[in-house]
DNA sequence: AGAGAGTGTCCGGAGGACGTC
DNA sequence: GGACGTCCTCCGGACACTCTC
């Protein structure tokens, strides 16, 4: 490709540099990292060296003997999921900051031994810190069994474990949307949740169990989607032919979207006939039809604190075990009161629940 | 952190290994890059010795002799949108399939510096080759000057330029949209266009100009907004007060979004009094309401053409410099044939509003 | 003798410790 | 004591070599 500076086949060297100067590599050495000791002639004549050879720092034979590679490895999964994406970026935000690069390597492949595999390649890489965006269950065991030398984090809401984790308080979250809707006077919630192996599903899923648990009401009918609008669309198709929910919580944006759009086409007005809360908060939702009642997760904060986590790793103390942060309902359209009377609207007469709970 | 195979400080190397086993750590290269000349007997004292130790070979020292890391650097930029982050995915998939690693870096920072200091990032640490997902004018320009002794392929639409492209047809891709629309016998046809300083906005915008030309038709209003479903909004308010146009064609899927959401709060119905068409088909489209006529780009494509000139490049024959790939329109239920006689201005408002459109 | 199995030495490019002027 | 240079090291692979049957 045309124009080179250096038209030999290898790329120069330090050396090269140190030639071109008049100085030993040494030298080089202490100018491209700012050590003191050079005096001021010499550091711009060797920074004009740099600038006429095109000379970059060869990074492997840095990390050979410095031990050390300045970047954090990442183990990204199901990147195109609205979540994991938005976790890196938050990671990506934090890193930065603290001077840390951030090396990511996503793979479509669903098995478990592909992570495990790409968790290999950042350790022979010489990552200074691992943070695994996989919340599936198969994962984290296979963390604990791994002797990585370095700090690792596993991103999501696992419960206790031998692994270190930062996550969302998703059970929260799900138990959240499913008291408001509670609160709006519902009482027969449905759920649709994600894959059954995202911890991430089944923790919202436990929220929604315990906020029906906590209200002495007895669980909807559940679902189980695969995170897309497509799934929430079936699965509301599914639920709408049953007998009448008033009222249902979404594992996530695009699943509610879905499931409006059922409900739509069955003629059923939302929020009057039907309220629904999602999770996640994307930037879309609030422009959904209606604006969508929705939990939102701070992904910013999760990335702060789990880079945190990985640099106090990196210093040597031992890092909190494992955090959560919370998460908080945005309330927008997509919700409303289940009007007193209203119970005749749907199928959902068979419920005449009016005054026998609570 | 526990039960650490190697108690010492220093993580096993080869010589390690190759003691314990009882032969010369050569040897133990021969067994883990799979050489011949090695019997059966050593081979299996040397993987057993590699497993007890937690042996992972040094990348850092491989590649310093190598000269090579077996993997690709990716660039990333605005990866929370979804034509780049899936014009990631793509790519690692064809890389995977080549043997070669993919490593993302991105950020978040919009400047052309922080683009710039990637690209260095990834050339220090050796990549084998490199893609810049950065449609932007001021990163093109950039690379042009750069000397990175490895393939480098920058993805957009980028017109001839010294710069080694793969990208979707983004113009066509707008021309396709507008033309449905001009066929359904729309004449006054509004843009939203995307942030002025990406490439794949601009190329759209002159698609809806040209195919606007071609039909003799004068352009329409043209909108800016910043691929948000709020800025589409923003823009549908804006556009919906002034007169009346009868189509949209939407820089993206979100901006469609936000688009419809400001013609339903207007009373405006779709598509009997208004046609929109978004672009990229991002897998919730379908679901919007209504579901959205956009048009599809075909990523796996993309990231496989890309890959495909890198590994050329890389191979040493010299690649195509400039690749596109052909996007195409998909039809659903947001555009509708003008009425012959419904010019008459914009609020329809007599009407069951039943539509459940499809 | 010759093929197969295994060894020794050097090298890559940068940084640390220490020495010298 | 400031401004350098000299050696040695990091770890894995290429190469040439030796030994054995």
């Amino acid at each position: 490709m045309g124009e080179s500076v250096n038209p030999g086949l290898r790329p120069p060297v330090m050396e090269d540099v140190a030639a071109r100067a008049g100085v030993s590599h040494q030298t080089v050495s202490r100018v491209i990292n700012s050590l003191p000791n050079v005096s001021e002639k010499t550091r711009q004549r060797v920074e004009a060296a740099i600038v006429e050879l095109g000379y970059r720092r060869n990074t492997a034979a840095r990390q050979l003997v410095t031990r050390r590679s300045e970047t954090l490895g990442v183990v990204a999964h199901s990147m195109e999921q609205y979540g994991p994406s938005h976790i890196l970026l938050g990671i990506q935000e934090a890193a930065h900051a603290a001077g840390y690069a951030v090396n990511s390597v996503g793979q479509a492949d669903t098995g478990g031994a592909a992570i495990i595999e790409t968790i290999e390649y950042h350790l022979s890489h010489q990552v200074d810190g691992l943070v695994v965006i996989a919340p599936r269950e198969a994962i984290v065991r296979a963390i604990e069994r791994l002797n990585p030398g370095v700090p690792i984090v596993v991103i999501g809401d696992i419960g206790s474990s031998g692994v270190h984790s930062v996550g969302v308080d998703q059970q929260r979250g799900g138990w959240l949307a499913t008291r408001h809707l509670i609160d709006l006077g519902h009482r027969t919630i449905a759920h649709i949740m994600g894959p059954t192996d995202w911890l991430d599903a089944k923790a919202r899923r436990r929220g929604w169990e315990g906020a029906l648990a906590d209200a002495g009401l007895e669980p909807g009918p559940l679902l189980v989607g695969d995170w897309s609008a497509e799934s929430g669309y079936e699965a509301g198709r599914k639920l709408f032919a049953g007998k009448g929910c008033t009222a249902v919580f979404a594992g996530n944006d695009q699943m509610s979207l879905g499931l409006m759009r059922a409900a739509h086409e069955l003629g059923l007005r939302i929020p009057e006939d039907l309220s629904v809360v999602g999770f996640d908060d994307n930037p879309d939702s609030g422009y959904f039809f209606p604006p969508l009642t929705t939990v939102r997760q701070d992904f910013a904060e999760l990335g702060r604190r789990c880079v945190g986590m990985i640099l106090d790793g990196i210093a040597g103390s031992d890092p909190l075990f494992s955090v959560r942060i919370q998460s908080q309902l945005v309330q927008r359209a997509s919700t409303a009161p289940l009007p007193p009377a209203a119970v005749t609207g749907t199928s959902a007469a068979i419920e005449g629940a009016e005054g026998s709970s609570r």
